[in-house]
DNA sequence: ACTTCCGATCCTTGA
DNA sequence: TCAAGGATCGGAAGT
């Protein structure tokens, strides 16, 4: 019973006052790890995302909470967002509706939490109580709202989206076309041609890169 | 489609500066009704229960908020609870550790997401766009992936970090090691360990995510 | 996230 | 049947 608490810290966070406090915390056990996904994991199934104010309005920007958010999925039955500081006083120059719709995207479409926090002291202290409810919580199974299998679905997608001039759309007729990411990338291009939205243009830049030798920059 | 986005409001509500500006707003229908639980229901799915500051530090202390909660899972997938105002600023004699116990409760072992607004105002418009989302979804798709470079070698790179745990340094070395990013994509798990910084783990999760069929829609 | 803009792809026409 | 034109869709870029 007077085990502590384990928490499991993404290396890129070792500098950030976050950890610093979490490290001074009796009841926690700190251990670092290069996390594929996520910063901090709080059990199997409870992954944290934490946002500062301003990265989190730039990842929206930048479209990187979307990656991010798919994965965390993908692992994790749980993942939850924690929002730093006031993310509606950030310099950027981001629309009030983007900002409200991206959150309500995270909990309406995604099914993800958001827990607001105003300082790293906060954030450090939530983490405690979250990590004690994760580890401890209830005992019980949580029927959840992702389905585990459907997932792996997503990350093709995500692979899928790397080549260029493909988008989330034409990622997904081309998996349903292939079968499966490596039967699309290793497809020729008059094979690409063969899926709607998919014309010459693309099905050669496609090609290009893929066998593309690397040299000069 | 141009229907109104119907919002079904509980009658106590009916006063409520929410409930006002709900009814103002063009793109909502209002309807009222005798909820047995929950303020705001936004689709068969999702629902939300708006709690005022002062309220929920209450519904905390005598117990209510569990007995709610409790109710809401019962009947809906994914209830939502509003957090209106500075609910680390009322008057009440309640801990620190109580609020965010109740908060990361709701998170973690409950699985209901917590939105906080700062006014009636603000929370009119949460719903609005919560509203948008549970009936309609998005409306369309967001890449999972940020923009895209154009240089060959950079964008070969940037495809091959479409794989699960690759990063740039690791994109970098594999594509070093095969020649071409299809070559990357082709190679078995065997062939994917002799890059540098690519165990068992990794190359399995990789030939996993390359050869997975996936699910129907 | 949301909006706007631009280009590729597809589809219809019409000769 | 095929080429040219325009409508449509989807990706990219910007806020």
């Amino acid at each position: 019973m007077s085990d502590k608490l384990l928490i499991r810290v993404d290396v890129r966070e070792i500098r950030s006052g976050v950890t610093q406090l979490l490290q001074q915390n009796q009841l926690l056990r700190v251990e670092f790890e290069e996390l594929p996904v996520g910063d901090f994991i709080l059990s199997d199934e409870v992954c944290v995302e934490r946002k500062a104010a301003t990265d989190f309005v730039l990842s929206i920007m930048d479209g990187r909470l979307f990656g991010q958010v798919a994965q965390m999925k993908a692992t994790y039955l749980r993942p939850i967002v924690v929002l730093e500081g006031d993310v509606f006083n950030t310099r950027s120059a981001i629309s009030r509706e983007s900002l409200m719709g991206a959150i309500s995207w995270l909990n309406v479409i995604e099914g993800i939490g958001t827990v607001h926090s105003r300082s790293a002291a906060e954030t450090a202290a939530f983490l405690e109580v979250m990590c004690r409810h994760a580890q401890q919580g209830l005992g019980y199974e949580i029927p959840l709202r992702g389905s585990k299998p459907k997932d792996l679905n997503v990350l093709a997608q995500y692979a899928v989206e790397g080549l260029p001039s493909v988008g989330p759309s034409t990622a997904k007729k081309m998996l349903e076309h292939f079968g499966s990411a490596r039967r699309v990338f290793t497809a020729t291009p008059e094979e690409l041609r063969g899926v709607k939205g998919v014309g010459a243009k693309m099905s050669e830049g496609i090609a290009q890169l893929l066998d593309h030798q690397l040299g000069k920059s």
